[in-house]
Parts: C-alpha cells; sequence; structure tokens
DNA sequence: ATGTAATAGTTGTTTTTGTAACTAACAAGC
DNA sequence: GCTTGTTAGTTACAAAAACAACTATTACAT
C-alpha cells in the first residue's frame, strides 16, 4: 500500500526551509522588485556593501556564499542604474573596488528600513526566546553547506 | 557614512531562511538529481503521491502550494519515466488521477528513507525541543504565504 | 438552450539561473 | 625570462523557473 503516512513531507526541514523562505520572501521581494526593479542577487549585493562599505567582488562572495557569476551579474547591473561605483586597484589590477554610490546609498537605506519592520511583522507572533533561538538554529543550518 | 552596521543582513530572516533552506537542499538534491535525474518540483510530486495515495494535480497544488505549470511539466516528465499513470475521471474529464506505478513507489520509498536519515541527520546538534521549536515556526512562516 | 464564468490542465515565450569555459593579471619555481 | 599555477572577474551556452495566454470541460444563470 502507499499511502503509509510514516513519511510527512510537511515535516521534512529542507522542504520546510524551502516553503518558509519562499513564503517569507515574496513580500519583501515586492518591494525591491516592484519599487525598485531589482532581483534577488542585486539586493544583496547592495546590502552587503550598504553595511561594510567598500568591498571586492570575492569578498562579497566569500561573505554572502555567491558564486562569483551571480555577484559579476549583480554589479553589473546596479552600475547600470548609478547604484554602485567599480574602480581597479592600482596594486592588484585584477580587483575592483565596489562602492555604493549616494542614489545607492538612498535606495540601501530605504530598503533597510522595510526590511526591518518585515522582519519585525515576521516575527511578531513568537516570543523573543523563541525567534532568537530560531535565527541561531537556521544560522547553524546555513553554515553546514 | 555607509559603513553603519546598524542592520545585520546575516540576521534579516528571509535572507537566513534561503541561505538555511538552500545549504540543506543542496545534500538531499545531490541525492534525487544524481541518482534519479529528478528536478526538485518532481520529488515534490512523487512525495506527495507516495504519502497521499492517488491525487489529482490540482489537489498536490493546494496542498504543496506550486503553481500548476510546474506540476504539469513534473508529472509529465515523471509520467515518462514510468514512476506515475494519469487517468481521466469519468465523471469530470477535465481531472486526471495520479497515482505511482510500482516503479514508482520504490523510487519513492527508497528517496523517503534517505530523506528521513538526512533530516536526523541535520537535526543531531539540536536539542529534540529545539528542533520541534523550529519546525512549529518554519510551518508557521510557510503558512503566512 | 445558451451565453458567461469558472476550473483543470497545457503550451509558448521570456527571465533567471547554473555550469563551464574563457581572459587578464599576478605569483612562484626553476 | 619562461613555464606552471592561482586568483579575479566575465562571457557564452544550456537548464530551469516564471508568467501569460491558451484549450477543453463543467457549472451556473437567465
Amino acid at each position: 500500500m502507499t499511502g503509509s503516512a510514516d513519511f510527512d513531507v510537511q515535516q521534512f526541514l529542507p522542504y520546510l526551509l524551502n516553503q518558509a523562505a519562499e513564503a517569507s520572501s515574496l513580500e519583501f521581494q515586492k518591494v525591491y522588485k516592484d519599487k525598485y526593479g531589482m532581483l534577488r542577487n542585486e539586493w544583496r549585493v547592495l546590502f552587503h556593501l550598504g553595511i561594510y562599505g567598500e568591498m571586492t567582488a570575492s569578498e562579497i562572495g566569500s561573505r554572502a556564499q555567491m558564486h562569483k557569476t551571480k555577484i559579476s551579474r549583480a554589479v553589473q547591473r546596479l552600475a547600470e542604474r548609478r547604484y554602485l561605483t567599480r574602480s581597479r586597484a592600482v596594486q592588484d589590477r585584477r580587483i575592483e573596488h565596489l562602492k555604493l554610490t549616494t542614489a545607492g546609498e538612498k535606495v540601501y537605506r530605504d530598503l533597510k528600513a522595510i526590511a526591518a519592520d518585515y522582519d519585525a511583522a515576521l516575527t511578531e507572533g513568537m516570543s523573543a526566546k523563541d525567534a532568537a533561538t530560531l535565527r541561531d538554529l537556521l544560522a547553524r543550518l546555513a553554515l553546514r553547506s
């Protein structure tokens, strides 16, 4: 018999994580997509530059665990929109230093505020302790790769 | 000044969820992809049929929160591989009843066992209580959409 | 019974990703 | 100096996902 309910997909962690990630991304996605025409990898790069200041592509890559092609394309589009500037390093001309423009910083600050509000809304129903546990466990799962 | 560290992407729930989801999917993906040449949407459909028995495409859609085009294509490929059979309902000829074949069930059982083991490995470092909290919170976040 | 809307599922087209191969610059060993 | 290897980043091509438009069938209202 097939219908043996001895396994529940809905409780399978990778499945559950994907569902939660997808559902909780939608609302924020609407903002960066509809308001700024940005893609997921683009806001990620933007945020990294907004938070850490000037960085190179590969620094962003190792921090965000993003592949270099994703970053390359995200940087390209952000540069086209004049949200960041790229400048070759003189000591090592393979490297490009990336930095948000004033316009880029403005967008970052706007998105950051929206993200903070949204994060608060997401954790609203949870106790502070549970929310902390959640973040901790997720961070540990994210490191596994 | 840009580098104000008053916001941490790494703690932003949608970001964290995506990282954790991606990292924890990789290992299982290798199995259904490399061993069975399946795509994410395909194992999801397979699992739903494995667990709940005969279903229609839209029943799977509402349970798994998958769009009908994803299901349509997943079903197509699963049918090509003879993992499931499709039969038109006589009372309503728009509907197709989907059912795993013996081969499909075999694959399901194999993947199910691997998934169960993998889930155990993922939660290994966590207390039972924390793991339960995690699943509960994730399920609630997944419902938000 | 017949026009209108709703549902089930498919197909076509466009975006977006993923993978691999590539160029350019530097670093080391001999 | 010159071969070999490594790192930074880009580009080209193939795979996959997203979105919209479509067909077929049923339901429902007049």
